[in-house]
This record gives C-alpha cells, sequence and structure tokens, in this order.
DNA sequence: GAGTGGTCTAGACCACGGG
DNA sequence: CCGTGGTCTAGACCACTCC
C-alpha cells in the first residue's frame, strides 16, 4: 500500500497519515457508522498491510479529532453526537451557577429561503441558492436564552423542511437522516442590542445587550454545511472557553 | 524516581506520565527556562534511566499543551511567550477584514489594592489581601478595541508597581521577572453595557454593548496566577473560537 | 557527515471489560 | 478466561538542520 519511495520527495506524507486518511474515507462514506465498533487494531494492520503500531498512530490522530472513541478493554468506536461528551463539544454557553443542563428548544419558524451573499460566502454557496431556514428560542429551566438562526444548504438536506419535530440536538438529526457527520465548527463573538424581535422573544429590554456567536459548521471532507447565528442573555449565563 | 505506593486506591500512573511530571518539575523550578534547548531524547532517556520511546510520549504530551516546540533536526525548546504561536494563544481578538496585528496598549491607572470576595475566589487569596491593579486601553492600527483590568496577587509579583515600562505582552515580563509561566487560562464571556468611563476610554456611545471577557491564568502548577476583565468594542474585530 | 526529531516495525507485558 | 486497547522497549531507517 505505500508508495511513496520520493526521490526528490516534494510532498511526504507519513504512513500512518495516509492510513488516517483512508480510514476516515470510510467514515465518509458511510462505511463505518457513529456509534458503530470498528475491527480491533490488529485486524486493521492486517487489512491495511502496516504495523499494529502504525495503526494506533492513525487512530490516535482520530480520536485526538474526537471522531472516533476508544474505550480499554472493549474497543474502538465511531464518535456519535449523542454521545454526552459530544453534546457540550459544540454547546458552550453554560448558567453562571454552574450546573450545566441542556436547554429545551421551541421552533419559531421554518422557511424555505434564497441565500444571501453573506449566506452563501459561509457555506460555499452561489447567491441565490435554496437554504432552509429555522428560528427558534432555547431555553433553560424555562428562561428564555437564546433565540438563534440556522441555515442549511437545500442540496445538502432534502425534504427537511418535512421533519416534523426537529430534536433538541439537530446534529444527530444531519447524520442519521442525510449522513452528514459534523466535524469542527469555527465560531464568531460579538456584542450586539436587542432588536425589537430578539427583546420579544427573551423577555427582555430592547437594546439589552446580547452575546452574538455566528457559528460555521463543517463536515468530514471540511466543506461547510451549517451557519448558525446565535443572540444569547447573558445575565444568568456565559459562554466558556478554554485556553491552552 | 518512583513514588506512587498508594495505599488503598490503586493509583496507576504510567511511566511516561511519571516521566512527564518529572520534566515538568524542571521548568517549574526554572532549571530550564523559557526559549531554552533541552537535552536531546537520547540523553534524556540515559538520564532519567528509561527508553527512548518512553521520552519521547512525554515529550509529545507537553508539547500538546504548548509548554515545548519541537524543532526537527535542532531539538526540544522551551516555549516562550515571545513565540508568535505562544503570542497569539491568549488573544483572540481578531480584526473583521482578517489582518491579525498585535494591538498597542497605553496604561490607564496602576495601583495596589485589596482583595475582594470575587478577586480572592478567583485567584485563591484571602478577602483583603494585598493585589496589584492595572487598567489600559489597547488600540489595533490606533482605534481603541478594549479598557481590561489586570489584578495579581502582590505576594507573587513583588515589586510589581516599580515597573516603569509595562511591556505590551506581559506574560513574557511574568516569566523573566518573576520565573511566573502562564500555562493555561479559562475565559467568561458576556455582553454587557458600556459604562460611561468605558465610553469614554473607547469613544463610544454609553450602554453600547461590549464583550466583556473575564480571564483567570493559572501557572505550571495550576494555580491561578492573573485574574483579568476586558471590554471590548465588536463593531470592527471579534472573538474568535474553533470547536473540534 | 553528524546529530536531531519523526516514522515504522515487532514483540512483550499490563490494565480493563465482559463472558 | 479471552480479547481489547495502553504501555514500554529496542532497533532501523527517514527527513531536516547545521557545520
Amino acid at each position: 500500500m505505500n508508495e511513496n519511495a520520493p526521490a526528490t520527495t516534494f510532498a511526504y506524507k507519513p504512513l500512518y497519515m495516509q492510513v488516517k486518511d483512508q480510514l476516515v474515507r470510510r467514515l465518509i462514506d458511510g462505511e463505518w457508522q457513529p456509534g458503530q465498533l470498528i475491527p480491533s487494531e490488529m485486524e486493521l494492520a492486517r487489512q491495511v498491510g502496516v504495523s499494529q503500531g502504525t495503526i494506533r498512530k492513525a487512530l490516535d490522530a482520530m480520536t485526538a479529532e474526537n471522531l472516533l472513541i476508544r474505550r480499554q478493554g472493549r474497543g474502538t468506536f465511531v464518535a456519535s453526537p449523542e454521545e454526552s461528551r459530544i453534546l457540550f463539544q459544540f454547546f458552550r454557553m453554560v448558567p453562571d451557577d454552574g450546573e450545566t443542563s441542556f436547554p429545551q428548544s421551541r421552533i419559531l419558524k421554518r422557511d424555505r429561503a434564497r441565500a444571501t451573499r453573506r449566506d452563501a460566502r459561509a457555506l460555499d454557496l452561489q447567491a441565490g441558492e435554496a437554504v432552509w431556514l429555522t428560528e427558534r428560542l432555547r431555553s433553560i429551566r424555562d428562561k428564555p436564552l437564546l433565540v438563534e438562526t440556522i441555515r442549511l444548504p437545500a442540496a445538502r438536506f432534502a425534504g427537511f423542511g418535512d421533519v416534523a419535530d426537529l430534536p433538541n440536538n439537530v446534529y444527530g438529526l444531519y447524520s442519521q437522516r442525510w449522513g452528514v457527520t459534523i466535524a469542527r465548527a469555527s465560531e464568531r463573538l460579538k456584542a450586539v442590542a436587542a432588536s425589537e424581535a430578539d427583546a420579544a422573544h427573551l423577555g427582555c429590554a430592547t437594546h439589552t445587550p446580547l452575546l452574538e456567536i455566528t457559528r460555521v459548521a463543517f463536515d468530514l471532507e471540511n466543506k461547510p454545511v451549517e451557519l448558525r447565528v446565535s443572540r444569547c442573555l447573558t445575565d444568568m449565563a456565559h459562554y466558556a472557553a478554554e485556553l491552552r
């Protein structure tokens, strides 16, 4: 399987990286589904034709990217959006008093719309292409926390508008229904003033300072999949970040 | 070198972790200074009495925590706050148009004060203990970006008030002058309204929404060292976060 | 060419989970 | 008990840097 042997070596790629790409391919192609147990290191080493140590480096790299979960004594599993660790991987708003609970949601609007230039740039589409638009209110213990707007390219999410009950954690739905795995996301935070609509939904005064989170989420192939703008009350909660 | 010998709890710790702790100790004790070249893997393996592979795992773990920087063909170096990568590790406000530049600073106030209960809790002090208090305005291309207040425990930063010119990057100063290395930080973000003082410094209207970043920075021994509250204009810049 | 970190292999043993 | 991933070792070779 090794086809480097570069003389003047311009694009050298370590074997374990090539193996990793090959294994990620199995995730992309849906050969390995979220939650599934994948073959053991020994078995993979046999299949791919490299040593167990090289397989291990590839699996470790994928584990570091939260694509896999390894459990000693049990095996290696494909990460799934239902895992509690993954659940909070993308949800960084936590109540000030500490208790981390997942918010419930209420749909405010669902629509089919045309991508604005901003949407198109963020989602790598042509301006005017169809997008699904969802607006919802999320609360913790019945106290409104944030309103958010989610934009999805209609081309990749056929029938999204027909889904009756949108689950609280939509990334699980993306995975189950359309085979789209969210691998990473990029966020930009700003402080903005609440519009009248924001204020009405959140039960605060107009012009109340809100934390605006603009997120672009990417799939396994690093293509943008979702654009989400959340506007959050921060009187009882905050956005938590760890810098290392 | 092995001194775990747990009575009841079977606290098993892998060898490479014990080695890592031992090497981190050398950083804490100042035996290895920021920027310095440390011994090669082979030499360390000989010193510690384990194989090169085990040393490597320890060094890799430290590199993952940004404590070391490894350069193929040259050696392994102690990370230093002057490195450009480290510089931006703790500075996440970037201009919307992309150009990442480090802001200049102007000192507004420097004082010795008593820790409030909040300061004491954050910095693990007794309420009323002495702290150094610094307030400064930071701008990018002469446009005010944020005002921030930095609180340091006076006990660990003797003579801080005598430092004439505070450098832009204070973490380098902490390291050189007091041997304090900032290893990680924890941030909480909220949206707040600009006070009259904020507005005066930032050149904006009172009640303008500001992004408030409350940071606690920790040293190599995981003890809190600095409490910093920054209030940022976000009309031309944003806080960037990557979720994986 | 000598020395560094980076990769790759192979084998032994350990800790964990579940029959 | 077995099979899993996790650790530890030892040695060979590769890519990079500097003299």
